[in-house]
DNA sequence: CCCTGATTCGC
DNA sequence: GCGAATCAGG
C-alpha cells in the first residue's frame, strides 16, 4: 500500500480529530500504526492542535545518537468533539435490596436506568461472549477487565465479564455494544 | 500488560 | 519516502 492522496487525506483528517495512530492505522488498512506515525512525521504534523494532554509528545533526549532537531509547524484547526460521552458504570453496585432475584442471571440488565431498547444482535453477541467471559471477582477487575456486571450479586452466582476492555471503555466490545447504544436503538416502527 | 507517540536507520 | 524496530512514557 503507498500513501495515495486519498489516504494521506484521511491520515491528516484522523490525526486532526485526535485519533491515534493505530486506529487511523487500521481505518486505513496495510499499513501499522508505526507507518502512520512515521508519515505523519514525514508530513510534518506531528503536534496536534493544543491537545490538553496526554500524548507523550516532546521527548527527545537521552537517547544515544540523535540530533535534536526541532520542526514544530503550527496547524491551525478546530477540533471538534467526538463525542465520546461516558456512560455511567455499573460498576459497584452495592445495595442489594432484600429481594432476591432482581436479575436473571441470563440476562444482565445492568447500568439503564430508563427503558432501554437493545439490539438484539448486541444481546446476542453478550450472551455468546458471556460464555468465554472470564467471570473474574471484584477484586480482580483491572483498568482493563470488562466491568460488566452478571449475575446476583447477592448470591455466589455473580461475577464480571473480565474480558479485555475496548480502549477507553470500561467494557469489552460486546458490553459496550449494550452500554453504549448509537442513540437511538428504536428502529422505526413505521407509523 | 495494555496502550500512546517519537526516533532512528536500513532499505 | 517508507516503515520496522526500538525507545520512552502512561
Amino acid at each position: 500500500m503507498s500513501w495515495t492522496d486519498e489516504r494521506v487525506e484521511l491520515l491528516k483528517k484522523m490525526w486532526g480529530e485526535g485519533q491515534s495512530a493505530s486506529q487511523i492505522a487500521k481505518e486505513l488498512g496495510g499499513v501499522t500504526r508505526n507507518a502512520v506515525i512515521g508519515k505523519v512525521h514525514r508530513l510534518g504534523l506531528s503536534n496536534r492542535a493544543g491537545s490538553g494532554g496526554s500524548a507523550t509528545t516532546a521527548k527527545a533526549d537521552a537517547k544515544p545518537k540523535a540530533a535534536p532537531k526541532a520542526k514544530a509547524e503550527p496547524k491551525p484547526q478546530l477540533k471538534t468533539e467526538p463525542a465520546v460521552k461516558p456512560a455511567p458504570a455499573p460498576e459497584t453496585k452495592a445495595a442489594v435490596p432484600a429481594r432476591k432475584q432482581i436479575i436473571p442471571a441470563g440476562q444482565p440488565l445492568p447500568p439503564q436506568p430508563s427503558a432501554n431498547e437493545i439490539s438484539p444482535e448486541a444481546l446476542a453477541k453478550v450472551n455468546e461472549i458471556e460464555k468465554k467471559a472470564k467471570k473474574i471477582s471484584l477484586m480482580e477487575l483491572t483498568e482493563r477487565t470488562c466491568k460488566w456486571p452478571v449475575g446476583d450479586p447477592a448470591t455466589d452466582n455473580f461475577w464480571f465479564c473480565g474480558l479485555p476492555v475496548q480502549q477507553g471503555k470500561p467494557y469489552c466490545e460486546a458490553h459496550v455494544g449494550v452500554a453504549f447504544q448509537p442513540m437511538s436503538s428504536r428502529r422505526d416502527r413505521r407509523r
